[in-house]
RNA sequence: GGGAACGUAGCUCAGUGGGAGAGCAUCUGCUUUACACGCAGGGGGUCGUAGGUUCGAAUCCUGCCGUUCCCA
């Protein structure tokens, strides 16, 4: 973060397990007790084998994984005939408490209120009807484990079955399994399938694939066992935190986040809180020997509350990391203590984080935060994407193609690397990260920092205090304060709502495409020039917009920004507390901008004229500029010794009589440019070249041409749109007839 | 099985009803006194597919195909 240049406050840095914020968890837990929100019960949870420990729901993965279905018969009590079942987990059947089908099924109608007896076991299994039973699966009928299936456990629950758990803590079969005691899961499902065999049971095996829960961890498959553990009760605080986010006291950025999140708080279920590991928020819950009740305490319990028996233990399992991330937006602010901090941060204003732990993390803050601050923690959450490697791949460990970040800022600098992560940060997509992106921005670091030391060099002698009045301002000051103006606006625009893209765009297309493209190539006429007047002038519009540029970087680029800075003597000494710019709509100037595209499109007809008949840009050429009216023309008369420098030409009476040949092109109909060609040249260029122009002109034509023809446009579009298509269609038309004679002219001259 | 997102130039992505855009890559020419990490110019797309709505669709609607993610 600190390579980065993320300006954060260090001092505030927090870990959950630090003293206060581990009192707050205590506090919230005892609070949440006494509110009844938080409870003890029997639960099918996700255990992991390898962890040793429950996980949540939202702790496991699920991915789908080749097995067999597995066919069982299950003698009928007191009968020759059985009952076949299909199972994906054959060694759970020695927990089997039932058998189910679905009340509609003809198939097993008969067999209601009898008894199946458990092959293997012998235990006698009701044989009863629920809906839950899928009966287009396997056989229809559905071996029940009430202990080792949380579907399995509602049935059981529903039907009063006895609930058997198989396993001990360490993933073993327990003296429940019989014969099998000792083993494994996956070893004693070899065992249970290959006795069913050798005893007839086993009726047949098929392939199946079928989804699977693994550990998000170590990606372990789970298994699901029942066990008494802690939980919080979702439903009233999961209603608090969308009502927020419908208000809109709580605003999702990109939006569409919201629509996941209801989908969660909907379908929530309680948050199993209880783990099995050796670290963690101890759960401040004590147990008595004597009379069994349990007393939940901030402070460490000598005695039960209830018998005042001094024979009682604290329980052995932890919290959920996330039940203290959960309190960070006010655990860290030194809650429950009221701090200045506290009163002065809370609610904060912006949560920035990954939308993989949306549910995780960003729910659960908000639901405590209303719980015990009754008001949001935050107004706006702005979830990243994922950064992925160059193919689009998610960055691991296993693949090898992970990033690490000091790497790349000793490569490329932290500025490139922030920029290229803004400039590819749209909304609503992963972040595919190459490296080539990260070399474009460092091209636009040291863009930058040439600009800058080109406006240090010439700016040298500029007195600060100098302010030079609206009339000196030339066309290019006009236009290049109007374009940072309007920058500034979007930029700040996009800024508010987090499209950092967006912003960062504008800002590259600004500074290297407008202010260094054109404004600096056209000031260096005044800045080398000897009016010392007309300097100042261009001097103070480049150290300006310059130092503006500054202050717009700076959040996208803290470091070259700052060094910039350094390198000027600025009032204010860093531009990390310099303000942000704010748009001055007096210097937004629609004819100079309009003025200043049009002196750009003469420079670039004649560039590309030169540089088609392969005329070096550096290389004079007289050429005749005709204006068609008489605005152009005095455009045209202010600015040629700009048009001249930029394009490389000398500027010619076009009522001289000239021999030599010309190549000619027209700008918006309104200018007609001739180059008067040295006898070298090769025509056949030029030729070539008006014959392109011609076939473009005359596509363009007949697209508008077609377009007219047809009447229920003209009938139905709006009158704008049908007077532009006129227009230009009328304005094509005639460079068309322009350069066709140009191109005639051109073919007699050389006749 | 349920939900969401996406398919536009070689690549990464903008564009959400009126002539297909940007950056990078590619090609050509340039040691122009801020910058070759640069300057100038060019080429390149039946906007996944099939229908529909409309005078007009990359854009709105429906089906299909493909990629990805989340939940069960």
């Amino acid at each position: 973060m600190k390579a980065l240049g993320s300006s954060c406050d260090w001092r505030r840095e927090r870990f959950t397990l630090d003293e206060g914020l581990s009192k707050a968890v205590t506090k919230v837990f005892v609070e949440l007790y006494k509110r009844g929100l938080i409870y003890r019960g029997d639960y099918v949870v996700n255990w992991c084998p390898r962890c040793g420990t429950v996980l949540s729901n939202d702790e496991v993965e699920y991915e789908d994984v080749k097995g067999s279905l597995y066919y069982i018969r299950y003698p009928i009590k007191d009968s020759n005939d059985h009952i076949v079942i299909a199972t994906t987990r054959p060694e759970t059947m020695l927990a089997d408490t039932g058998v189910a089908f679905h009340p509609s099924d003809e198939r097993y109608k008969r067999y209601e209120g009898k008894y199946a007896i458990l092959p293997l076991v012998g235990r006698e299994l009701p044989i009863f009807s629920d809906k839950y039973v899928d009966p287009s699966f396997g056989t229809g009928a559905l071996k029940v484990t009430p202990g080792h299936d949380p579907n399995d456990f509602l049935l059981g629950q529903r039907h009063g079955l006895r609930i058997i758990n198989l396993l001990d803590s360490d993933g073993r079969i327990n003296e429940n399994g019989g014969e099998f005691k000792g083993l494994a899961v996956k070893e004693a499902r070899e065992k249970v399938v290959e006795a069913l065999k050798s005893k007839g049971y086993l009726i047949d095996v098929k392939d199946y694939v079928h989804s699977v829960g693994h550990c998000y961890r170590c990606h372990t498959e789970i298994e699901p066992v029942v066990s008494k553990q802690w939980f919080v009760r979702m439903k009233p605080l999961a209603e608090r935190a969308m009502k927020v986010v419908k208000e809109g006291k709580i605003k999702f950025y990109p939006p569409r986040w919201e629509k996941v999140y209801f989908n969660w708080l909907e379908n929530i279920r309680d948050w199993c809180i209880s783990r099995q590991l050796w670290w963690g928020h101890r759960i401040p819950a004590w147990y008595c020997r004597d009379c069994g009740h349990i007393t939940v305490s901030e402070d460490k319990v000598q005695r039960c509350e209830k018998c005042g028996s001094t024979n009682i233990y604290q329980d052995e399992d932890v919290l959920d990391t996330w039940f203290s991330s959960a309190l960070w937006p006010f655990s860290t602010l030194g809650w429950p203590e009221k701090t200045p901090e506290l009163e002065y941060f809370y609610p904060t204003s912006l949560l920035v984080t990954g939308f993989d732990i949306l549910f995780f993390w960003v729910a659960r803050m908000i639901m405590q935060g209303l719980e015990f601050m009754d008001e949001e923690p935050f107004k706006d959450v702005y979830l990243h994407q994922l950064v992925l490697d160059k193919y689009g791949r998610k960055m691991s460990k296993s693949l090898g193609n992970g990033i690490d970040p000091l790497d790349v800022i000793n490569k490329y600098g932290a500025d490139a690397l922030r920029f290229t992560f803004a400039s590819l940060a749209a909304q609503g997509r992963d972040i595919i990260l190459d490296e080539k992106r990260i070399e474009d921005n460092k091209f636009f670091a040291n863009k930058i920092w040439n600009s800058a030391r080109f406006t240090l060099m010439n700016t040298e002698d500029l007195d600060r205090t100098f302010v030079p009045k609206r009339e000196d301002l030339e066309l290019a000051d006009r236009w290049i304060l109007s374009r940072l103006h309007r920058t500034i606006s979007i930029v700040t625009q996009h800024l508010s709502v987090y499209e950092f893209s967006d912003a960062a765009k504008a800002l590259y297309q600004f500074v290297w495409s407008e202010f260094c493209d054109w404004y600096i190539e056209c000031s260096k006429i005044r800045l080398y020039g000897k009016d010392e007047n007309k300097r100042r002038v261009a001097q103070y519009v480049l150290f300006n917009s310059l130092e503006t540029i500054l202050r717009l970087l700076h959040p996208f680029m803290p470091f070259i920004t700052e060094e910039i800075w350094q390198n000027f003597d600025m009032p204010i000494r860093s531009v990390m507390i310099a303000k942000w710019p704010i748009p001055d709509s007096s210097f937004i100037d629609e004819e100079a901008e309009g003025k200043m595209q049009k002196v750009i499109r003469i420079i670039k007809t004649i560039r590309n004229i030169k540089s088609e008949l392969n005329i070096p840009l550096k290389v004079k050429v007289d050429a005749v500029l005709s204006p068609k009216n008489y605005t152009i023309a005095s455009l045209l008369n202010s600015k040629m010794e700009v048009i001249s420098a930029l394009a490389g030409v000398v500027p010619k009476d076009s009522s001289e009589e000239d021999s030599r040949a010309k190549a000619s092109g027209i700008v918006d109909e309104e200018i007609e440019v001739s180059l008067l060609l040295n006898e070298d040249i090769d025509l056949s260029y030029e030729r070539k070249r008006l014959n392109k122009r011609l076939a473009k002109l005359s596509k363009e034509i007949e697209f508008f041409e077609r377009r007219l023809k047809n009447e229920k446009f003209i009938e139905n579009a709006p009158k704008d749109v049908v007077d532009e298509v006129k227009q230009k269609l009328k304005s094509y038309d005639s460079q068309y007839k322009r350069v066709k004679y140009i191109l005639e002219s051109l073919k007699e001259g050389i006749s």
